[in-house]
DNA sequence: GCCCAGGTATAAA
DNA sequence: TTTATACATGGG
Protein backbone atom coordinates (compact mmCIF):
# COMPACT_ATOMS: atom_id res chain seq x y z
CA UNK A 1 0.00 0.00 0.00
CA UNK A 2 1.39 3.40 -0.89
CA UNK A 3 0.97 6.26 1.10
CA UNK A 4 0.01 9.81 0.12
CA UNK A 5 1.60 12.57 2.87
CA UNK A 6 2.17 15.56 3.55
CA UNK A 7 -1.32 17.17 2.64
CA UNK A 8 -0.79 20.44 4.35
CA UNK A 9 -4.49 21.36 6.01
CA UNK A 10 -4.97 24.49 7.53
CA UNK A 11 -8.05 24.88 10.13
CA UNK A 12 -10.81 24.22 7.55
CA UNK A 13 -10.64 20.36 8.07
CA UNK A 14 -11.19 18.18 11.08
CA UNK A 15 -11.96 14.16 10.66
CA UNK A 16 -14.27 14.27 13.69
CA UNK A 17 -16.29 17.03 12.16
CA UNK A 18 -16.15 16.00 8.60
CA UNK A 19 -16.97 12.40 9.26
CA UNK A 20 -19.02 12.18 11.82
CA UNK A 21 -21.56 14.87 11.54
CA UNK A 22 -24.35 12.69 10.29
CA UNK A 23 -23.94 13.28 6.35
CA UNK A 24 -21.86 10.36 6.14
CA UNK A 25 -22.51 7.22 7.57
CA UNK A 26 -19.83 4.78 6.26
CA UNK A 27 -16.19 6.29 8.48
CA UNK A 28 -15.42 4.47 11.96
CA UNK A 29 -12.26 6.55 14.06
CA UNK A 30 -10.27 3.34 14.71
CA UNK A 31 -7.29 4.80 16.21
CA UNK A 32 -6.97 8.17 18.65
CA UNK A 33 -4.41 9.03 20.41
CA UNK A 34 -3.57 12.61 21.93
CA UNK A 35 -1.17 13.39 18.39
CA UNK A 36 -4.00 11.73 15.85
CA UNK A 37 -6.27 10.13 14.92
CA UNK A 38 -7.30 7.47 12.04
CA UNK A 39 -10.44 7.11 10.47
CA UNK A 40 -11.02 4.44 7.78
CA UNK A 41 -14.25 4.13 5.36
CA UNK A 42 -15.05 2.97 2.26
CA UNK A 43 -16.56 4.78 -0.76
CA UNK A 44 -16.49 4.38 -4.47
CA UNK A 45 -15.59 0.71 -4.21
CA UNK A 46 -12.74 1.37 -2.76
CA UNK A 47 -11.23 1.20 1.76
CA UNK A 48 -9.78 3.98 3.00
CA UNK A 49 -7.33 4.74 6.06
CA UNK A 50 -7.14 8.80 6.48
CA UNK A 51 -4.82 9.52 9.54
CA UNK A 52 -4.63 13.57 10.60
CA UNK A 53 -1.92 14.92 12.78
CA UNK A 54 -1.73 18.61 13.82
CA UNK A 55 -1.11 20.10 10.56
CA UNK A 56 -1.20 17.23 8.21
CA UNK A 57 -3.72 14.56 6.53
CA UNK A 58 -1.94 11.04 5.51
CA UNK A 59 -3.95 8.70 3.14
CA UNK A 60 -2.87 5.61 3.12
CA UNK A 61 -3.70 4.32 -0.53
CA UNK A 62 -2.28 4.72 -4.41
CA UNK A 63 -1.12 8.33 -5.65
CA UNK A 64 -3.98 7.25 -8.37
CA UNK A 65 -6.83 6.47 -6.17
CA UNK A 66 -5.74 9.71 -4.09
CA UNK A 67 -6.01 12.08 -7.34
CA UNK A 68 -9.43 10.40 -9.15
CA UNK A 69 -10.94 9.51 -6.19
CA UNK A 70 -10.23 10.96 -2.67
CA UNK A 71 -8.82 14.17 -3.51
CA UNK A 72 -12.37 15.11 -4.98
CA UNK A 73 -14.45 13.45 -2.27
CA UNK A 74 -12.94 15.72 0.65
CA UNK A 75 -13.52 18.15 -1.66
CA UNK A 76 -9.83 19.59 -1.40
CA UNK A 77 -9.80 21.55 -4.41
CA UNK A 78 -12.41 23.99 -2.49
CA UNK A 79 -10.61 26.58 0.37
CA UNK A 80 -13.37 26.00 3.10
CA UNK A 81 -11.19 29.16 5.33
CA UNK A 82 -12.15 31.51 2.78
CA UNK A 83 -15.91 30.37 2.78
CA UNK A 84 -16.11 30.28 6.56
CA UNK A 85 -14.82 33.88 7.01
CA UNK A 86 -17.42 34.71 4.35
CA UNK A 87 -19.94 33.64 6.23
CA UNK A 88 -18.68 34.53 9.50
CA UNK A 89 -18.84 38.11 8.54
CA UNK A 90 -22.53 37.54 7.75
CA UNK A 91 -23.82 38.11 11.16
CA UNK A 92 -22.67 37.38 15.13
CA UNK A 93 -25.17 33.89 15.77
CA UNK A 94 -23.10 32.52 12.36
CA UNK A 95 -19.89 33.95 13.65
CA UNK A 96 -20.28 32.40 16.89
CA UNK A 97 -21.93 28.69 15.29
CA UNK A 98 -18.78 28.31 12.65
CA UNK A 99 -16.55 28.16 15.93
CA UNK A 100 -18.12 25.30 17.22
CA UNK A 101 -17.08 23.33 13.75
CA UNK A 102 -14.43 25.39 11.67
CA UNK A 103 -12.90 22.19 10.03
CA UNK A 104 -16.58 20.98 8.51
CA UNK A 105 -16.41 20.19 4.63
CA UNK A 106 -19.14 19.25 2.04
CA UNK A 107 -18.00 15.61 0.83
CA UNK A 108 -18.49 14.97 -2.51
CA UNK A 109 -20.20 11.13 -1.89
CA UNK A 110 -21.72 9.20 -4.59
CA UNK A 111 -25.10 10.49 -5.60
CA UNK A 112 -27.16 7.26 -4.95
CA UNK A 113 -25.03 5.95 -2.27
CA UNK A 114 -26.59 9.68 -0.65
CA UNK A 115 -29.90 8.97 -1.92
CA UNK A 116 -29.83 5.51 -0.49
CA UNK A 117 -28.16 6.80 3.42
CA UNK A 118 -31.05 9.10 3.71
CA UNK A 119 -33.74 7.40 2.87
CA UNK A 120 -32.54 5.02 5.94
CA UNK A 121 -31.83 8.03 7.88
CA UNK A 122 -36.07 8.83 7.91
CA UNK A 123 -37.34 8.52 11.39
CA UNK A 124 -33.56 7.21 12.66
CA UNK A 125 -30.88 7.84 14.78
CA UNK A 126 -27.40 7.73 13.51
CA UNK A 127 -25.88 4.83 15.48
CA UNK A 128 -28.73 2.47 14.20
CA UNK A 129 -28.33 4.18 10.15
CA UNK A 130 -24.70 3.30 10.57
CA UNK A 131 -26.11 -0.55 11.65
CA UNK A 132 -27.99 -0.97 8.94
CA UNK A 133 -26.52 0.09 6.28
CA UNK A 134 -23.42 -2.16 7.33
CA UNK A 135 -25.78 -4.86 7.35
CA UNK A 136 -27.42 -3.62 3.92
CA UNK A 137 -23.25 -3.63 2.54
CA UNK A 138 -22.46 -7.19 3.74
CA UNK A 139 -26.00 -8.43 2.29
CA UNK A 140 -25.68 -7.20 -1.56
CA UNK A 141 -22.35 -5.57 -1.58
CA UNK A 142 -19.09 -6.54 -3.33
CA UNK A 143 -16.63 -7.70 -1.43
CA UNK A 144 -13.14 -6.16 -0.46
CA UNK A 145 -10.15 -6.30 0.97
CA UNK A 146 -11.47 -4.96 4.48
CA UNK A 147 -15.11 -4.59 4.00
CA UNK A 148 -17.97 -4.26 1.53
CA UNK A 149 -18.98 -2.03 -1.11
CA UNK A 150 -21.79 0.18 -1.04
CA UNK A 151 -24.43 -1.93 -3.09
CA UNK A 152 -24.53 -1.30 -6.48
CA UNK A 153 -28.30 0.38 -7.76
CA UNK A 154 -28.48 -2.51 -10.51
CA UNK A 155 -28.23 -5.00 -8.01
CA UNK A 156 -31.02 -3.37 -5.65
CA UNK A 157 -33.22 -3.04 -8.31
CA UNK A 158 -33.97 -6.98 -8.44
CA UNK A 159 -34.15 -7.45 -4.86
CA UNK A 160 -37.68 -7.42 -2.94
CA UNK A 161 -38.30 -6.26 0.46
CA UNK A 162 -38.35 -9.55 1.62
CA UNK A 163 -34.98 -9.77 0.26
CA UNK A 164 -34.37 -7.13 2.48
CA UNK A 165 -35.32 -7.92 5.53
CA UNK A 166 -32.15 -9.08 7.18
CA UNK A 167 -30.94 -5.35 6.86
CA UNK A 168 -33.69 -4.63 9.52
CA UNK A 169 -34.66 -1.59 7.64
CA UNK A 170 -38.05 -1.38 8.71
CA UNK A 171 -40.24 0.09 6.40
CA UNK A 172 -37.44 2.15 4.38
CA UNK A 173 -36.65 -1.05 3.04
CA UNK A 174 -39.59 -0.48 0.14
CA UNK A 175 -38.33 3.11 -0.70
CA UNK A 176 -34.68 2.14 -1.05
CA UNK A 177 -36.07 -0.25 -3.74
CA UNK A 178 -38.28 1.89 -5.06
CA UNK A 179 -35.69 4.32 -5.74
CA UNK A 180 -33.02 1.52 -7.19
CA UNK A 181 -35.66 0.98 -9.82
CA UNK A 182 -36.92 4.32 -10.70
CA UNK A 183 -33.32 5.05 -11.05
CA UNK A 184 -32.31 2.34 -13.23
CA UNK A 185 -35.45 2.25 -15.13
CA UNK A 186 -34.95 6.03 -16.06
CA UNK A 187 -37.81 7.69 -14.07
CA UNK A 188 -35.41 9.73 -12.14
CA UNK A 189 -32.01 11.06 -14.21
CA UNK A 190 -29.49 11.64 -12.23
CA UNK A 191 -27.30 13.13 -14.80
CA UNK A 192 -29.96 15.37 -15.64
CA UNK A 193 -29.86 16.61 -11.85
CA UNK A 194 -26.25 17.03 -11.74
CA UNK A 195 -26.62 19.03 -14.70
CA UNK A 196 -29.30 21.12 -13.81
CA UNK A 197 -30.20 23.75 -11.70
CA UNK A 198 -31.31 22.25 -7.90
CA UNK A 199 -35.42 22.90 -8.69
CA UNK A 200 -35.39 20.50 -11.17
CA UNK A 201 -33.42 17.92 -8.44
CA UNK A 202 -35.84 18.31 -5.76
CA UNK A 203 -38.52 17.55 -8.40
CA UNK A 204 -37.02 15.08 -9.55
CA UNK A 205 -35.96 13.11 -6.67
CA UNK A 206 -39.25 13.90 -5.25
CA UNK A 207 -41.06 11.55 -8.12
CA UNK A 208 -39.39 8.92 -6.29
CA UNK A 209 -41.77 6.76 -3.69
CA UNK A 210 -40.30 7.75 -0.12
CA UNK A 211 -38.15 10.70 -1.13
CA UNK A 212 -39.91 14.03 0.41
CA UNK A 213 -38.20 17.42 0.73
CA UNK A 214 -35.65 16.44 3.53
CA UNK A 215 -34.60 13.39 1.59
CA UNK A 216 -34.24 15.43 -1.62
CA UNK A 217 -32.58 18.35 0.19
CA UNK A 218 -29.76 15.69 2.26
CA UNK A 219 -29.19 14.12 -1.40
CA UNK A 220 -28.73 17.63 -3.38
CA UNK A 221 -26.45 18.75 -1.04
CA UNK A 222 -24.43 15.51 0.06
CA UNK A 223 -24.82 13.24 -3.04
CA UNK A 224 -24.92 16.15 -6.23
CA UNK A 225 -22.81 18.68 -3.94
CA UNK A 226 -25.40 21.63 -4.36
CA UNK A 227 -23.98 23.95 -1.64
CA UNK A 228 -27.44 26.03 -1.69
CA UNK A 229 -28.95 23.37 -0.66
CA UNK A 230 -29.71 23.07 3.23
CA UNK A 231 -31.71 20.24 5.52
CA UNK A 232 -34.90 21.15 6.50
CA UNK A 233 -36.24 19.04 9.90
CA UNK A 234 -37.15 20.23 12.82
CA UNK A 235 -34.29 20.32 14.79
CA UNK A 236 -32.93 22.46 12.03
CA UNK A 237 -36.01 24.76 11.67
CA UNK A 238 -35.44 25.11 15.77
CA UNK A 239 -32.26 25.88 15.53
CA UNK A 240 -32.42 28.68 12.60
CA UNK A 241 -35.46 30.27 14.42
CA UNK A 242 -33.68 30.99 17.44
CA UNK A 243 -30.34 32.05 16.03
CA UNK A 244 -31.82 34.07 12.91
CA UNK A 245 -35.88 34.88 13.67
CA UNK A 246 -37.58 35.47 10.44
CA UNK A 247 -34.60 34.61 8.25
CA UNK A 248 -34.84 32.25 5.17
CA UNK A 249 -32.06 29.46 5.16
CA UNK A 250 -32.26 30.86 1.21
CA UNK A 251 -30.74 33.86 2.39
CA UNK A 252 -27.16 32.47 2.74
CA UNK A 253 -27.21 31.95 -1.05
CA UNK A 254 -24.62 29.74 -2.26
CA UNK A 255 -23.18 28.80 1.34
CA UNK A 256 -26.39 27.82 2.82
CA UNK A 257 -25.53 23.84 3.06
CA UNK A 258 -22.14 25.06 4.96
CA UNK A 259 -23.91 27.23 7.15
CA UNK A 260 -26.54 24.32 8.06
CA UNK A 261 -24.03 22.49 9.08
CA UNK A 262 -22.19 25.01 11.33
CA UNK A 263 -25.73 25.61 12.76
CA UNK A 264 -26.33 22.18 12.94
CA UNK A 265 -23.61 21.36 14.89
CA UNK A 266 -23.96 24.63 16.94
CA UNK A 267 -27.31 23.15 17.82
CA UNK A 268 -26.61 20.34 19.39
CA UNK A 269 -23.20 21.51 21.13
CA UNK A 270 -26.15 23.83 22.78
CA UNK A 271 -29.24 21.29 22.96
CA UNK A 272 -30.38 23.02 26.17
CA UNK A 273 -31.10 26.16 24.20
CA UNK A 274 -33.21 24.38 21.32
CA UNK A 275 -35.57 22.68 23.42
CA UNK A 276 -39.01 24.24 23.53
CA UNK A 277 -41.48 23.05 25.67
CA UNK A 278 -44.32 21.12 24.79
CA UNK A 279 -47.05 22.93 23.83
C1' DG B 1 -40.68 -0.60 29.68
C1' DC B 2 -40.57 4.03 27.61
C1' DC B 3 -39.39 7.66 24.43
C1' DC B 4 -38.10 8.96 20.09
C1' DA B 5 -34.95 9.28 16.12
C1' DG B 6 -31.59 14.95 10.88
C1' DG B 7 -39.45 11.82 7.55
C1' DT B 8 -43.02 10.43 4.44
C1' DA B 9 -47.41 8.47 2.81
C1' DT B 10 -51.94 8.35 3.78
C1' DA B 11 -56.12 9.27 6.21
C1' DA B 12 -58.93 12.46 8.36
C1' DA B 13 -60.26 17.17 9.55
C1' DT C 1 -55.27 22.81 2.15
C1' DT C 2 -53.73 21.85 6.74
C1' DT C 3 -53.21 18.58 10.61
C1' DA C 4 -52.92 13.78 12.65
C1' DT C 5 -51.24 8.99 12.59
C1' DA C 6 -48.91 4.73 11.20
C1' DC C 7 -44.81 3.01 10.00
C1' DA C 8 -40.42 -1.03 11.83
C1' DT C 9 -36.73 -1.04 14.68
C1' DG C 10 -33.63 -0.50 18.39
C1' DG C 11 -30.39 3.01 20.84
C1' DG C 12 -30.25 5.32 25.16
Amino acid sequence: MMTKTGIQINKCFDLEQTLNCGQSFRWKEIEKTEEYSIWEGIAFGRLLQIRQDEDELTFFCSQQDYETVWYDYFDLAVNYEEMRETLAKQSEPLKEATKFAPGIRILRQDAWEALASFLFSQNNNIPRIKGIIERFAELCGEPIDGGFTFPAVETVAKMTVKDLEPIRAGFRAKYIIAAARAIVESKVDLQAIREKDIHFGRYELQKIHGVGPKVAECTLLYGFHKTEAFPLDVWMKRAMNKLFPGKSPEEFGKHAGLAQQYIFHYSRMHAELFQTPDT
